[in-house]
DNA sequence: ATAGGAAATTAACTTTTGTTATCGCCGGAA
DNA sequence: TTCCGGCGATAACAAAAGTTAATTTCCTAT
């Protein structure tokens, strides 16, 4: 059994008083899947409507822009959904990319067949609401910040709250999250450095 | 009748087959609010979790920056659901304010007694779910839209998207939605009559 | 261990945005 | 009708970000 099943029966329990005894109809139709550092997850134009749990390592997410430069939607990590939300949401192909920055392990559910489960047992709907909220959530904390803060300000927001997955991601990535460009982003250290942090 | 709840129950028809004559407990639990062009729907520090779906009119969400301007974080109008998004998701006081800027009417229901509802008539979670993914993916696009455009890229998007809404509004919560200031957005579209639109 | 390549820094220059202030216009209130 | 206040446009300057290119650092693959 994997620890990702784990976590999220405890979680099922604590939403809905669901025993993990009692979810196999769920867990039976997920399934581990384990990428290499660098590997791809999702391509573009892919039209599998994937969800994951990441149960180990970092996700990035991203698209080529007009002039062939990517740019990173977000980076999700343990403990994190990860949806491709073009199939998802609008049964479209996938303009995204989702690739693996580290070995990454997941446990994967095909969103089609979690809505069957979900017609059959929706005592299971509580986490796919946990799963939307928290997704819904992170969205808005980033749109938030962009409309709230400089990107210095956004910088500084992500090194407060999560300086360990910053260390772990490539800063070129970390800047074209932030909206910005990586010579930018440099920048931007220099002056936090020069002016006593 | 209203026209809101005409719609939704077509909607919830078309996503699980319930039939309009099957829906009022859901509908039983909602009411309808008017609100007069600029009055405050939601303040800063509710702590009522609601989640209401726009008939008429157009609302924005807001907080004040720590330099105590506003930062508008979006707009919402007709056919279109708005949500305490900080009491419903993390059960904490609003740090928004969502303000009507128009006249507007609403069709209201608050998310615990959505929640209780939907205990009991599981064949109504599609609905939510449709609001959910709805909210998501507007938020998806905001953060596409900042990490992959320009300010003045941002501003064409949004007119040729919604050309109507941007006229309806202010340009200054125009501006802060799109993460710049009123001088730059004003720049912005000198630049575009000069430059042959 | 080393060589090659990618990533980050730095520099120089251009463009855009922020900031502050002024001005004109329009619309609502007295 | 007139007055006032908010909104948008504009100007001038400072600050920050984009762009391109060169250089250094670091990591990885051989």
């Amino acid at each position: 059994m994997s620890a990702s099943i784990s976590s999220l029966q405890q979680l099922l329990f604590e939403l809905s008083g669901v025993l993990p005894a009692d979810s196999s109809p769920l867990f039976a139709v997920t399934r581990q899947v384990k990428l290499h550092a660098n590997e791809t997850y999702i391509r573009e134009g892919d039209k599998d409507r994937r969800l994951a749990y990441i149960e180990k390592g970092i996700m990035r997410a991203y698209t080529l822009k007009q002039n062939g430069d990517e740019a990173t939607l977000f980076l999700r990590w343990e403990k994190q959904f990860i949806a491709s939300h073009d199939t998802i949401i609008h049964r479209k192909p996938s303009r995204f990319v989702y690739r693996a920055l580290e070995d990454v392990t997941l446990l994967e559910i095909d969103y089609d067949v979690l809505e069957e489960v979900m017609k059959v047992y929706p005592q299971f709907e509580p986490l796919r609401n946990f799963f939307l909220l928290r997704m819904l959530s992170e969205s808005l904390a980033m749109m938030e910040a962009f409309v709230t803060l400089s990107p210095e300000e956004r910088y500084r927001n992500l090194l407060a709250e999560r300086f360990d997955v910053v260390n772990r991601v490539p800063d070129k990535y970390i800047a074209s999250m932030l909206g910005i460009t990586p010579v930018s982003l440099s920048r931007i250290r220099k002056r936090m450095l020069e002016k006593g942090k």
